[in-house]
DNA sequence: CCCTTTTCACCTAGGTGGTAAGAT
DNA sequence: ATCTTACCACCTAGGTGAAAAGGG
């Protein structure tokens, strides 16, 4: 399924006539496996704890922003929204998606890749590229959702999930 | 709303490597309008007959396919298919889409612009595109169907016209 | 009378969390 | 007990012809 929030940048400093590729991938955040703190009165806390070490690492696969490649400009003149990104569990997953471990925390790293026009451009791969990590988009992956809190948040701000709202979102 | 049926092109001999921009427009067949032949007992029948002089024609706008530009192995490598050209008679439209004057015969031209990286390219404009027309494409524009076996066509083939279908398709 | 516009039920296509059943 | 899977009603978004209403 879709990541939910949605990873969005804003851009500056690009070439405006020069192409780029924007991309994302995910790395994991430690070798652990998590799970859920029970309350006999709470249906999920909001803690997690270490259940172990980490399930293999599937091959680690990347995500193409669809617009790319596209200008500089293009990619400046608004914010960039990765909202066609979408999660998995499934190793056999044979849409492109990217492939995670539930129960897993991860880092979303969001990379940007100028297409050098020379015809040796091979040579200048490892300047060509800029990698950008931002440390509060880290999460756990999860089959369902483990919060209240988040489940709420995104009812109210998902136009897919209106069926489940119960006032409206701007009172919220 | 949508051109049926699509206009669809299959193409060779492009440079596999180099950028091309795909597009559409369409040109008066004639300066005459139409209007249909009544008969007591035809709902519609098959022939027109000329009603007068045309309409003042609009400045003709342009389609360019949704995927320009791209490589010319790209547009070789399946059926071109103008599926999301559509054509409106609202002399206002601000959505971009082609204004024709209903009830008046058009011709469908295609184009193929080649995309020259070279600083002077404006200079080999003449050049570097190439026209298409296809007779057979020819068409009488109209707000409402004429024929019902054109209404049977597209209820036959157009999934979005499924819930008026009253037989399998594959019987027809 | 003939054509155009508006509205509508009915589709396609696909993104939601809930829920019940399944798995370990 | 905990997590996963499959299915579902309910949405968004938008493409159909039919039919009723409108216009000259």
């Amino acid at each position: 399924r879709r990541m939910f929030p949605t990873f969005q940048v804003k851009i500056f400093g690009m070439d405006p006539m020069a192409d780029y590729m924007l991309l994302m991938d995910f790395v994991p955040v430690d070798d652990k496996r998590y799970r859920q703190v029970t309350s006999r009165y709470a249906f999920h806390s909001s803690s997690w704890l270490v259940a172990g070490k980490a399930d293999p690492a599937t091959p680690g696969r990347v995500h193409y922003h669809p617009d790319s490649p596209a200008k500089g400009a293009q990619w400046m003149k608004q914010i960039v929204s990765f909202d066609k990104l979408k999660l998995t569990n499934n190793l056999l997953d044979d849409n492109g998606h990217i492939i995670l471990n539930s129960m897993h925390r991860y880092q979303p790293r969001f990379h940007v890749v100028y297409v050098d026009p020379r015809k040796d451009s091979e040579k200048y791969a490892e300047e060509n590229f800029k990698t950008f990590v931002f440390e509060e988009t880290r999460f756990t992956a999860v089959t369902a959702y483990q919060n209240h809190r988040i489940t709420q948040l995104k009812i109210a701000s998902n136009p897919f999930a209106k069926g489940f709202r119960d006032c409206d979102p701007e009172d919220w």
